[in-house]
DNA sequence: AACAAATGTTACAATTTCTAACCTCTGGAT
DNA sequence: ATCCAGAGGTTAGAAATTGTAACATTTGTT
């Protein structure tokens, strides 16, 4: 299981081979890393090689392209997408314990849960600032 | 709880204020409506009526577009955010269940999940279409 | 070692897209 | 009836994205 993972962000694919799975013009994909939002490896001679993982961003990329939405966006929805990955983490251990109910996983569950607490900085503001009135609180 | 949720969805201030409490043109407000990011109600006059709701995603709106997403983008977020928002739910209820962890709460999660399966369109798609290589499945 | 093909970098240009500002006109409120 | 906030159309300027070309470097092959 953590074996495919290696496997999935293994360096593999010169650029040749993405611009045909992809669709994308090596100018673009090029682009794309200028501006972070993929980090192919490199070779000793400087050739970048892809990994399915980032092939798999290329094509996201892709459908938000198509959909209008700008490099800044396509950013920002990776951010959020990390976040649910965290999240869909402990709902999946939740349906495991669902599942089993051992006193062991509860007790990994609570370590995750308490790991990732406040690992991302919560943008969520408030129209009214601080002492905002109760009448409107959430 | 559901009260407040009523609150802050209640129309009540007019565009003159919204401008101020965003800082935001009236145009810019316009344009974002015009482009479906928010949906104020209307007056008999047919003047625009804003809730809390709606100027904290204008606050947000502000916020992403410094950042440089586009609208495009900034939809998109909004409907990423609104999965997270579920999945958030299930992940309460997870921290529920850790805690007092009574057949029937294990019982109401599971229904939870089950309802909110398939909900939502997954766009996962996988670079190498059906049947790819058993050695990269995840 | 030498050559051909592929890839990298950089620069310039062109095109497209966004967004804010300008402007006019309408309709509601006093 | 008048006044003014608000609605909506149009446009200009800026920014983003991609294409193209020139030239350097690497890779693989013979």
């Amino acid at each position: 299981m953590s074996g495919s993972q290696i496997r999935r962000s293994m360096p593999l694919f010169p650029i040749s081979i993405v611009m045909q799975l992809t669709e994308l013009s090596a100018r673009q994909i090029r682009y794309y890393e200028e501006h972070e939002l993929i980090a192919p490896a490199r070779t000793d001679g400087n050739r970048r090689l892809f990994s399915l993982t980032d092939i798999d961003k290329l094509l996201e990329i892709k459908d938000l392209i198509d959909q209008g939405v700008n490099l800044a966006g396509i950013k920002q929805i990776f951010s959020v997408k990390e976040k649910q990955v965290i999240t869909e983490d402990v709902k999946k251990e939740a349906e495991k314990a669902r599942r089993e109910l051992t006193d062991e996983d509860l007790r990994k569950l609570l370590r995750k849960e308490l790991l990732n607490a406040g690992r991302f900085n919560n943008n969520g503001r408030n129209s009214m600032g601080q002492g905002g009135s109760q009448f409107f609180q959430r």
